[in-house]
Order: structure tokens, then sequence, then C-alpha cells
DNA sequence: TAAAGTGATTAGTATTACAAATACGTGGTT
DNA sequence: AACCACGTATTTGTAATACTAATCACTTTA
């Protein structure tokens, strides 16, 4: 879906396709990887560009390494699973109903509260912000610009927040929005369903109403959540 | 505080140390770094320990590096702040009162939510995790083991959640949890003091009632707010 | 004036060699 | 036979070096 990752450089690759495999579960925690040398090889890397992207893999928590033992992948518990990359990689390799269920309860917790408040303390131009990015939904013909113009609105009420650990969780809405998109039945057709429900939101966060604001989003969540198609990928 | 972070290999120590002069802000987003070259010999590494480091503060999206033009500090708005170094230098080097007033925030938004999904979704061994946590804050006679027993607490409380992304969040929670019981106005009379707003709350996702155990921890992290000492550092 | 080329600088990659940690087996001791 | 000490082999950690590729800045040229 949005997926403008260049590969810059070879390590950002091999970050990549190690960092599937492991998510995708082709390499299932406890398991090892052939030994640096060999990998390396296999992958026509080098032994330092193939280092390299371990540490990055190391740093998200999905392997370890030890002297004479080897790296192994790590348990699940200890994935930086808000990482950008790493949600990225589930959403693309199990997109299942249970994952796809905790992203929206996400959403359902963050935000409502973001959106409380943004209409508390949102500056004139973040309110602008949010504002173009409305009309941009409003405008598309689309679902490709619609798709854009939505993440960017959404975007723009975290910034909204004047926090930035709360921007940070954009990517866990991004994650959501992005498998939505894919996934919701609505899609095809009338695409712009949620207009009026963005502009009830957009509104309550000109007027700095929190508590309205905070009610309109839980609506919008909720009311996404049942536009899933139900089939899903049939997987637990 | 809770710091038992070991320097096991040159590239790791290499890492706090960049990530701390940035995040500190000696290093200024958009300033240049050295030539690796340079920057190796200073720091007495390898060039190939250096790079190893750099990879990971580039994937916390700390820095940027590019051929010709060399290595610069990104915008704050780029740091990948929910990284569990990235908050724990944070907390370290600059607790400022709006930044605990942010994580604060978020403490409000995260526990009183995951409270509630405990106490719907949570397993008895879960539940056992609660109760034994608990049971050290109760048992504990100092301040230290109180900090240990409290962390577990709320540690366990997002496990029971059974959402992988809520739980990632303990980070943060960790992070607050540290810089209050460094700043509280508390901490060193009656350490103990919410003690039974904890006993609410464990009860509450004991019985599987999710409004009485968000509501309860609401209370607790409100409560904890107006606990912390006023003077601060005085910073804004 | 602008376009094309040229050189210098810096990160990216590869290769090699050696250091350090440590699991495992070997041999000796009780 | 059980156990302890010790050496060795294996694997990651670190260093040094050489070269490649991108690109900025300058110069030359149309």
């Amino acid at each position: 879906m949005v997926k403008p990752i260049v590969m810059r450089n070879l390590h950002s690759q091999v970050i990549q396709e190690l960092g599937q495999l492991i998510v995708g579960g082709e390499l299932a925690p406890g398991e090892f990887l052939p030994r640096e040398e060999l990998l390396a090889e296999r992958m026509h890397v080098s032994r330092t560009a193939l280092r390299e992207a371990m540490k990055v893999l190391s740093a998200k928590g999905l392997i370890e390494s030890r002297q004479k033992t080897g790296t192994r992948v790590r348990e699940k518990i200890f994935w930086n699973q808000l990482d950008a990359d790493v949600l990225a990689w589930r959403c693309a390799l199990m997109p299942t109903d249970s994952f796809v269920e905790k992203l929206v309860e996400m959403r359902e917790i963050i935000e409502p509260a973001a959106c409380a408040a943004a209409a508390r303390r949102r500056s004139p131009e973040q309110l602008a912000r949010i504002d173009t990015a409305y009309q941009g939904m409003s405008a598309a013909e689309n679902l490709e610009s619609w798709a854009l113009a939505d993440l960017a609105f959404h975007e723009a009420v975290l910034h909204a927040t004047n926090n930035e650990l709360m921007i940070s969780l954009f990517s866990v809405i991004e994650s959501a929005l992005g498998t939505y998109f894919v996934l919701s039945a609505r899609t095809a057709a009338n695409f712009k369903y949620s207009l009026p429900q963005h502009q009830k939101v957009l509104e309550a966060i000109r007027r700095r109403q929190p508590e309205v604001a905070r009610e309109s989003m839980r609506k919008m969540v909720t009311d996404s959540r049942r536009n899933f198609r139900r089939q899903g990928t049939g997987k637990a």
C-alpha cells in the first residue's frame, strides 16, 4: 500500500530481507541464524554489510548475538512492536484478524484522547493543517488520493496535541489505516463514507470542544471497526 | 534509577555516547558530525565499530547519512520518541517539567484503557502475576524494592491486555514511573502511599469489572500527577 | 548564460586478519 | 564412576586497509 521505502543502500535491503523472514515467521523465535560468514555469502553481501544490518535488527529486539553461541531470533515479547518497520512487516506478512483487532483497539484508545488534547491545545497553524487535510479528503476523486489525505488528517491531529510521544504513535495509526484500506468492504464503492465524521472531528477541534472531539473520533473508529470484511484472512 | 544496562560490547558504548550527546542537545539538529574516519579516531574505536553504532542511531531516527555530504543530526520530529533508549536518555538528561507533563499525559491515556482491557481478558496466570507484584509492593520495606514491585505491577497489567502493542508501551510507563520516583515529593517518607489504590485496581481486575478498573487506575495516575515536586528543574 | 564535464570529498562495501568470549570435549584426579 | 580443571575449537567482536559510488563545487565549454 503506502510503501515509498527507497532502498538506498545494501544493508537496508538486508534489514528488510531478514526482518521480513523473522516477523513473517519463517525464522521462528529461538532458531539460530547461520553464522555471519556463511549468511553473508548466501545473501551475496560482505560480512560488514550484514553485521550493520544485524545491529539494527538487534536494536529492534528481533535478534540477539553472543560469541561462540551465534545469533538467534528472540521471543516475540522482546520485539519492538511499535517500531515502524516491525509494524509494516507484520501488516504486510500476517494481517491476521487478531492482529487487526489489536490495531483497532490501539486506535480506539489513542485517537479519541489525542483528539481531545488537540481540541484543547491546537495552534491556528495546526488547525489549518488539519483543515487542509480535510479539504484534500473532500476533493479526492479516487481511493489513492483519499488514503493519502486521510493519513495526513490523522497525522495532523496527532501533531496538534503538541506531545511528541503521541506523535510517534502515528506509526500505529498508519498501519491500522493502511490495512483498513486493504481489507475494508467500503473501499471500492463509496470510499468517502467517513467524510462527515471527519468533518465533525475537525469542527470540534476548531471550536475547542475536547469532549465533542473525543466522542466524534470514538464513533469514527468504532464505526470503522465494523467495516472490516468479515472473511478477513481466515487465520486466527 | 533503573539502569542495569550492561556494556557488553564496544558499539553499544558508542551508541550510548553519541545518543546522549544528541538527545542531551550537545549535538543540535541540523548539525554535522565529524566525518567517520575522524570521529572514529577521536572516540578511540575503529571505523567499523563506529559505523555499526551509527546504523542503529540512524534506525532510531536520530541521524541521517549521505555520501559526500556527511552525517547530520535529524530534527526532533523524526526521532523515535517511543524507543526505550531515547526515552531513557531524555529522562536522564532533560527531565524538564514539560516533558514530565507529557509522560503523565501518556499514562493517563494508556493505563486506564489497559486496565479495562485487562479486567476483560486477563487469564488466571496473568492475574496471579499482578497479584504477586502487589504482594511485593505490600511487603516492600524500602524505596528500592517498592519501585521494582511497582514497575512489575504496571507491566503485569499491560501484559494482561493480551495486546503486544500495548505491552510495548511499557517503556513509556517505565520512564514515567522512573522519573516519578526521582522527582516525587512522597518518595522519602511514606512511599507506600498508593498501595490502597493499587489494591483497588487489582481487585477490579480480579472481579472482571472493566469500568471500575479503568476508573481506579485513572484516579491513581491523576493523583500521582499532583505529587510531583513543583520546583522541578525550573526549566520549561 | 547555461550546460557539460571534472575533480575532490565522504559515506558505502569488501576483504583480511586478529582478539575475545565461551561451549564442549578431553584428560586427569579423587 | 563422578567430577573438576583445562585446553581447544568455534563464533562473534574489532581493527585496518583498499576500493567503489555518489554528489557537491568548480571549471570548462557551447
